[in-house]
DNA sequence: CAGCATGCTAAGCAAGCGCTTAGTCACTCC
DNA sequence: GGAGTGACTAAGCGCTTGCTTAGCATGCTG
């Protein structure tokens, strides 16, 4: 795992721009675990500062609105999960091997961080227009990195689909869905469900072994 | 395809009481749309009773509470999802074909009723405790469909997986999954996509041809 | 025909919402 | 030591929320 940990995702600024003022930081975590448990809409922000140790106010000499907070989240999720896929993409190796890697990757980061994947996955709607486009790109990009493994898998003789895209989707798919319900209860570690995915994913895309 | 049409979902009473009064089946349609387009917390009493064609206070003569609503869209469409995987299950045929059937069958209903599936699959943590309870009941019984039909085809040695359970998990989380990505707008049909994710499953599950 | 149930609306209530305002405190700088 | 600054709080504003109340037509029943 090359890619940015959990629990460093908020501690530094956008664009490596110096680490994150503290109370900025506690913010932002207590509206993650809030957002992935009750949803955007349900979270008041009484409760994400609160959460934080802080009065209502106080909310908003750091963020300028609950919305911001939930951009900021989703902008850092899916730049840290983009980062992730390019890892595996471009590793060294064949198709089989970095899709290995990727589904491995993507599965144990969508159980591990389930709450931030949660906020990510199923929460785009309440973001503001804008917001919504940069996050929009960032989805279509990690779409587009597996759609290109599998193209060279299917140029190589090594995999076998009918069609690239729906293959994709069904990849990408499997991986998300971990975040809905995953629950650290679960009976296998994230990794160990990767490794799982991981097997079943090369089977259904047809590789040659 | 046996299972209950998405249009007559709520036009009948549960437990085949009749059928349901016009206006309140307006108010349900209006819920399914508004919850899945905008979710459960965001959306109004004001919206729903507004897209049904009457004030607000209309709605509390035939449903107690919001919630009610949405227990009842979410009731129904477990129920009805079950059936569609019963059918399927108890077919006549070996488990790579009863397998086929059910992917394709499920597949394809959530594609269709995406709205529903949204509300269904993505709304469950706002209903009351006890609507949770009979729902959650429903989601384990289509799991065990599931598993059951992956069993049987272990104990012929007709599928090749390392784990019942992973599996059941992965096939059942591809279908909900498209409720989420699925719009009108997709390229695949639903008969269509359900075909392709039939041979992608099949292929996971180690199916011999 | 009176009496009453049914399905609805207009108006509005109490509570809670996102966010603002005014002010306090600790700290730095000259 | 006085002025300025940044992080924070107490209080509360305007608005919207889920839901209630009171009342009004309509149509059925004896």
């Amino acid at each position: 795992m090359t890619s940015t940990p959990i629990a460093d995702l908020w501690t530094t600024l956008p664009g490596g721009a110096g680490p994150r003022p503290e109370a900025a930081y506690r913010l932002l975590a207590a509206a993650v675990e809030a957002f992935a448990e009750r949803g955007y809409h349900a979270t008041t922000t009484r409760d994400i500062a609160t959460a934080a140790g802080m009065s209502p106010a106080a909310l908003y000499i750091h963020y300028p609105s609950k919305a911001a907070l939930l951009a900021e989240i989703s902008r850092a999720g899916h730049a840290a999960t983009l980062e992730l896929v390019r890892a595996a993409a471009g590793a060294e190796g064949g198709p089989v091997e970095r899709m290995r890697r990727l589904v491995e990757d993507f599965t144990s980061w969508h159980a591990q961080g389930r709450t931030v994947g949660r906020v990510v996955n199923y929460e785009l709607h309440a973001l503001p227009a804008e917001d919504y486009a940069v996050v929009a790109g960032l989805r279509l990009d990690i779409e587009r990195e597996v759609s290109g493994i599998i193209a060279d898998g299917l140029a190589a003789g090594l995999f076998e689909v009918a069609e690239v895209k729906t293959a994709a989707r069904a990849v990408t798919s499997l991986g998300i869905d971990v975040s809905r319900w995953y629950t650290g209860r679960s009976s296998e570690s994230p990794q160990e469900l990767g490794r799982r995915y991981g097997e079943l994913v090369l089977r259904m895309l047809g590789a040659r072994p």
